[in-house]
RNA sequence: GGAGGGGUGUCCGAAUUGGCAAGGAGCCGGUCUUGAAAACCGGUGAAAGGCAGUAAUGCCCGUCUGGGUUCGAGUCCCAGCCCCUCCGCCA
């Protein structure tokens, strides 16, 4: 979240970025809060002055065996004005937190205005097909590695359940992802899959977006939407020293997210699931060097797509497309056949501080040794279940066999093609 | 799930019947030394926050968390979290 003093301060740059998210919050209210509450503060403060004082004497004066009794009666009056104040203030401040916890982050002034994303660069060609090109339902459900039915036999609707090839692909991919990472220097994190109310709070999705996430009422436990989750709650509450960032990370979890009222052709087969796996790319940094992260971690996340051999764009995301906690954001699309359109398979964001606010996590300057927030950032290195709809679609053959990309045959024990069997 | 023990600074660790949160290690500087270590001297250290102020600074908060009792809580009471030991269950 901001701070108050950040949002009060710098009204300009919150109004900007509400704008730019197509929001409508007012800020007049909280001001006019703020203010009162500050008041308050100084009134309570001085009260407590007065109170740390008398209690002092009051212990100086039993010693010297003095009776403080008149002293006493006196603050027992102090004492229950406090306490009305005390209630005050509870009031105001949970106000505050409340407006500040469903502030979205500022934007960045690189976000492009209106409601269109911008365009930055492509990679490769759309694969030509000499035959209609279907899509990964069909092609799933036809060789077998699919099973919607099934799984929503054992579960409900938005489960998928993998087969043979179908599973071996999925774990293939998982796999080849966390190594190819790992050997550009990201650091391995198996977290659990489930995060308590406060790390949920930290990376923004409580109390917000509470409707979209499972929930394990008896321990208050949630399931992880996404390893950003508990990743970037690995150093909540903790000061990182300066020269051990930037730190990065790579995590695999499954995926799960309630997806409340979603249907439609854009989203059919397991491009939006209820359970998914994604490989996700995490990383800890000083503010200056954050953007510069941003950019070379976008690049981590494409290089999985140009060895993979599949045709993909990168998008600047904008007001209106970038996520609640996010100061900017790339989105990568990998390109569709069967629908002709690109299809979001990452989305890579600078969090800058907002983040690591909300979660406490800071570091502290080699200079001066003063502690700041750190800035977080992250994106999915990449989503499995979509790689999968990408491959499907773009190696399909005509006699509807699917041809496996090279890099991942040595992690499929040698087999080249998906085949009914 | 049951029983017991514990949580104070970067670390270790005190605080009596409730009354200004010891001491040590570390860290920084110095003396000594060819250089270092050791020793000695001095300094520093209770996070992070918050409020006021241009600032120096002042005040509030702050002993795992949240409540309560009290003029006053590290200390007493209630609830919770985490760690350790033992018992039960268990892939």
């Amino acid at each position: 979240m901001l701070s108050a003093k950040w949002v009060r301060d710098n009204l300009d740059a919150v109004k900007e970025g509400l704008k730019k998210r197509g929001m409508q919050i007012n800020l007049d209210r909280f001001l006019s809060l703020d203010s009162q509450r500050r008041q308050l503060i100084q009134e309570f403060d001085e009260l407590r002055h007065q109170q740390n004082v008398y209690s002092k004497k009051i212990g100086k004066l039993r010693q010297e065996k003095g009776n403080p009794q008149e002293i006493i009666e006196e603050m027992k009056k102090v004492s229950a004005k406090i306490a009305e104040f005390e209630e005050k203030k509870r009031e105001y401040d949970e106000e505050t937190r409340n407006f500040l916890l469903n502030l979205p982050n500022r934007c960045h002034p690189d976000v492009p205005e209106g409601d269109a994303n911008a365009e930055v660069r492509r990679w490769g060609e759309p694969p030509q097909f000499d035959f209609c090109p279907r899509d990964h339902e069909e092609i799933g459900e036809s060789l077998g590695i699919l099973d919607f039915k099934r799984a929503a036999k054992m579960t409900g609707r938005g489960f998928v359940l993998y087969k043979g090839l179908g599973a071996r692909l999925e774990r293939a991919l998982i796999n080849f992802m966390l190594d190819l990472h790992i050997s550009r220097g990201y650091e391995e994190i198996l977290p659990p899959f489930m995060t308590n109310y406060a790390a949920t709070q930290g990376t923004g999705q409580l109390p917000k977006f509470r409707d979209d996430l499972y929930r394990c009422e008896k321990e208050d436990y949630y399931l992880v939407p996404t390893a950003e989750v508990p990743v970037t709650n690995l150093y909540r509450e903790e000061i990182l020293d300066e020269e051990d960032l930037p730190l990065s990370y790579v995590a695999y979890t499954p995926c799960f997210r309630r997806e409340a009222g979603a249907y439609g052709k854009k989203i059919q087969g397991i491009i939006r699931q209820h359970q998914f796996n994604k490989v996700e790319l995490v990383k800890f940094t000083t503010p200056e060097t954050s953007y510069g992260e941003l950019e070379k971690l976008t690049l981590e996340a494409e290089e999985v797509l140009k060895r993979l051999e599949l045709p993909y764009r990168v998008v600047k995301l904008c007001g209106q497309e970038l996520g609640f906690a996010a100061a900017f954001g790339y989105d990568i699309e990998v390109w569709l056949p069967s629908q002709e359109r690109f299809l979001e398979i990452s989305t890579c964001s600078n969090f800058e501080d907002y983040q690591a606010r909300r979660a406490s996590i800071k570091f502290r300057a080699k200079a001066n040794k003063s502690t700041h927030y750190l800035h977080t950032l992250n994106g999915s290195g990449l989503a499995i279940g979509r790689t999968v709809v990408a491959i499907l679609e773009n190696f399909q053959n005509r006699d509807g066999r699917i041809l496996i990309p090279e890099v991942l045959h040595s992690y499929m024990q040698g087999e080249k093609w998906i085949e009914k069997p």
